[in-house]
DNA sequence: GTTAACCGTAACCTGAGCTTATGCTCGATG
DNA sequence: CATCGAGCATAAGCTCAGGTTACGGTTAAC
């Protein structure tokens, strides 16, 4: 009988590439990684690793093994998702990540009527960028999150996550003036800082445009992004999420580009009741939000 | 996380219904068996088991969670089954069971095949009546077995559990005389010990004639019934693998039913290149007998 | 050449999970 | 109705799986 702790270690390898990383994400060290993987190497009787420089690279044989290991887990999640609904009330902790600009929009009301409805829930918020999510996810640091899609950035398929639509938003070219986007080729421009989402939509956008942006300013916050805006300092893309208070001299031009707000969670966790909560409750906040 | 290894004790205990069987099963102590399911009800947080007398039996949510757990298990199977055909030969051990004729006729020169093409495979036999191999399969205790699917005896589903078409043969009345079975009425019958399959299918075939066997002798030993028929003691149902030798006086009447074999094993291990091999000998062992 | 990142082994230590021992409850039996 | 056996649960103790820390070897980058 193969051991699922073990196997659970090998997927996580699989993601992450490195023992060191799959230690640091389960809060292990790296020996007692490298231990489990060897005894599963023992009992399997076949090499499931192979040391390419300083890393180790999976073996077809442990790829096959990665793939029924996330069956497993999924339905591991399904038996303990079937628990909790067995339970009258909706108890435990639910831990929800999102990107700032939805923590204070959408997901602030959704938190209240949780609290309300479901006393017996504990909420435990972490705001991080969406890049981290799905690392977070598998790790189970994190139960739901609530991730971007924008276009020209498609999520990658997860065969551990799942997702359903959740938002969509027009996103705004913001400037001082009226105007698409195709005029703003020479305007500075005031983008995230690298490695965000917001900054690959940014740039993405403008290529397709059919320039590369001039980058002048960075600024992860929608409300300081549409502050340089209005002082003047260049021209920036703010989703209507990051609209909550704009400066009256700052004009609003809708963009073809939408921008796509999903829910994010582990397979098989889809009919959690927890996570049932959640999205009755974000989708109650994202629609209320609308007129 | 849920623990597979307490999960798996659960299953067992839905389909023995006592710990202490439980136990027996699995090679543990009551005690230890008892500690375990008591850990996994505390990690449910729901309530799985109540005692019901001297007895315990599962809640609904514990039905749900064994419902899960055969997923799991059968996805092991094919796991277990990838890893060993990923390795360049067969090796490890074959745990076969058999009824006591099919051992002598068909599992012989299989034996012979699958240890000439698989000498790195060890293989063990063992005798049992087909009542018993459910069990001893969900319990690893063998990983393939011939099971018998008299008419009038159909196997239970078990969720646990797969099996295959491998043989069909007659079931002939063995007497000193011709005739077909109605004529039996009154005839003093020799028939299999209570509880093995041979002697319900005995019963049933003469009950859907019309009538209930008047039983004289029992004997299992397909050879010793012969004898006795050829003595004059009475009639007797015996299946074509049961006359390797028949006594010169004994006249067979073939009958309209039928006695199947079938391959069993756990769900999940069909592909496993063990079971491949064992399937492949046993059909060449099964059809060159035909003839 | 030096350094940093990473993997693996050795040695040690802790607790999960086994065993044995024992008590309790329920149902069958005379 | 008293007795007895079957079965479950708890207590106490022991063992080993599986963790940690320490250290050495190898690889890639600068």
């Amino acid at each position: 009988m193969l051991d699922v702790r073990k196997l659970r270690l090998l997927r996580e390898l699989a993601h992450r590439g490195t023992i060191a990383a799959v230690a640091e994400a389960l809060a292990y060290t790296p020996s007692a990684v490298s231990q489990q993987l060897a005894a599963l190497e023992r009992e399997a009787g076949v090499p499931l690793l192979e040391r390419t420089g300083r890393r180790v690279a999976l073996t077809p044989a442990a790829l096959t093994l990665v793939e029924h290991t996330e069956k497993i887990l999924a339905v591991l999640e399904q038996a303990t998702a079937d628990l909790a609904a067995s339970r009258a009330e909706l108890t435990g902790t639910l831990r929800i990540g999102a990107f700032p600009t939805a923590v204070r929009t959408i997901l602030s009301p959704a938190l209240v009527a949780l609290s309300r409805d479901h006393p017996g829930l504990e909420l435990m918020v972490t705001e991080l960028d969406p890049a981290t999510v799905p690392a977070a996810l598998r790790a189970e640091t994190l139960d739901v999150a609530l991730v971007q899609d924008y276009d020209y950035v498609p999520a990658e398929p997860d065969p551990a996550l799942d997702s359903e639509p959740l938002l969509e938003e027009t996103v705004y070219l913001a400037a001082l003036s009226g105007g698409p986007l195709e005029t703003r080729r020479d305007a500075p421009w005031i983008v995230g800082t690298p490695g965000t989402l917001c900054h690959t939509m940014t740039v993405r956008a403008c290529q397709a445009a059919g320039f590369t942006p001039r980058v002048r300013h960075h600024a992860d916050d929608f409300g300081t992004v549409l502050a340089l805006v209005a002082a003047g300092q260049g021209v920036a893309l703010v989703p209507e999420l990051g609209l909550l208070t704009h400066p009256a001299n700052v004009v609003l031009t809708a963009l073809p580009t939408r921008r796509r707000t999903r829910l994010a969670y582990r397979r098989g966790t889809k009919e959690h009741p927890a996570v049932i909560a959640a999205r009755s409750a974000l989708n109650a906040a994202a629609t209320g939000r609308k007129p």
